[in-house]
DNA sequence: CTCAGTGCAAACCGTTTGCAGAACG
DNA sequence: CGTTCTGCAAACGGTTTGCACTGAG
């Protein structure tokens, strides 16, 4: 992690510090470097790619301590937990500059995009209105072939059946 | 699984039959009893629930089956694979009135609507001429409460920090 | 007959948990 | 000093895989 990252993130790191006293739990060397690997990342991070960043800057923290200390961030509110289909789960800030964001996977090269879309707040007034649900949080992702991809002449590939749309 | 369930669910058996033959693979009981509960339900079924309901029409087939056969169907774009974060994945065939549709997941009783979201098309694209991300599916998902759920008095509380929003 | 499918059980892998020892407050 | 955390390793649970046997074509 570059020395400037680590310096932006401390403000955010003692927000989690004060959450955890909010708490009445202690403030563990642990806990603060987990924190300061995310909150130092713009990217979406893997428990094992926290893992990485942690031992290359001399931290050995055990697995279940990192998935411990990711609970703790995400109850929070500080930091969001995602699941893009890969089998494990990523986890992401939510201190950057926009609060709400959706994001764009790229099925070639798993690259992740944020876009803003205020779009979903539309859907979620309707369905409140229309529906009686009530929306706590929501989900906007898709799914294709990220700018560089799709010009490198990358092209998806179907596969499903010939002629599928003769339900009637 | 109600007759007239099954009846109409054949001519989708049918396409997956079809499917099958257009792969040169075999068209066996066993798939044929995984797509008969598949297509003649509108539940959004988890693995589980595809081995009780076959287990209660007397078929006795074995997960590993199952799976590989709702691979199948995945494939042939009959059936799609969901993923609501419930640590297991549930599948919906794609033979319904709405070809597309969003789902609203409640977070208190999780029962799973669908709706439909015109929004999103626009949003793609937005993506595609800003962006130049090119959309191939997406996945909009919102997690709530159900008009049910809210009605009978249910709230959801926070438990996070008390002030986050001081991170500038 | 032959090749792919099936069922069983073991392997897999991300995540969770139990427990002895260490550290926060 | 008591309570909570940490690290290790074992457990967990959904999914995948290997392999001998069965069945479709």
């Amino acid at each position: 992690m570059s020395q400037a990252k680590a310096k932006a993130a401390l403000p955010f790191i003692n927000l989690f510090a004060r959450y955890l006293r909010e708490q009445g739990l202690p403030v563990t060397h642990q806990r603060e470097a987990v924190a300061k690997v995310v909150f130092g990342s713009e990217e979406h991070l893997s428990v094992d790619e926290i893992e990485g960043r942690l031992r290359e800057e001399g931290n050995r923290i055990g697995k279940a301590t990192i998935y411990r200390t990711l609970d703790l961030l995400v109850k929070s509110r500080l930091v969001e937990e995602h699941d893009f289909g890969e089998g494990f789960k990523r986890y992401e800030h939510r201190l950057s500059r926009q609060p709400i964001h959706e994001h764009l996977i790229c099925v070639e090269c798993g690259k992740v995009q944020e876009f803003r879309s205020d779009e979903v707040q539309v859907v979620e007034d309707r369905v409140e209105e229309e529906l009686g649900f009530v929306p706590q949080r929501h989900r906007l992702e898709i799914y294709g072939l990220c700018k560089e991809c799709h010009e490198s002449g990358v092209s998806l590939e179907d596969g499903g059946l010939s002629c599928p749309i003769e339900t009637v």
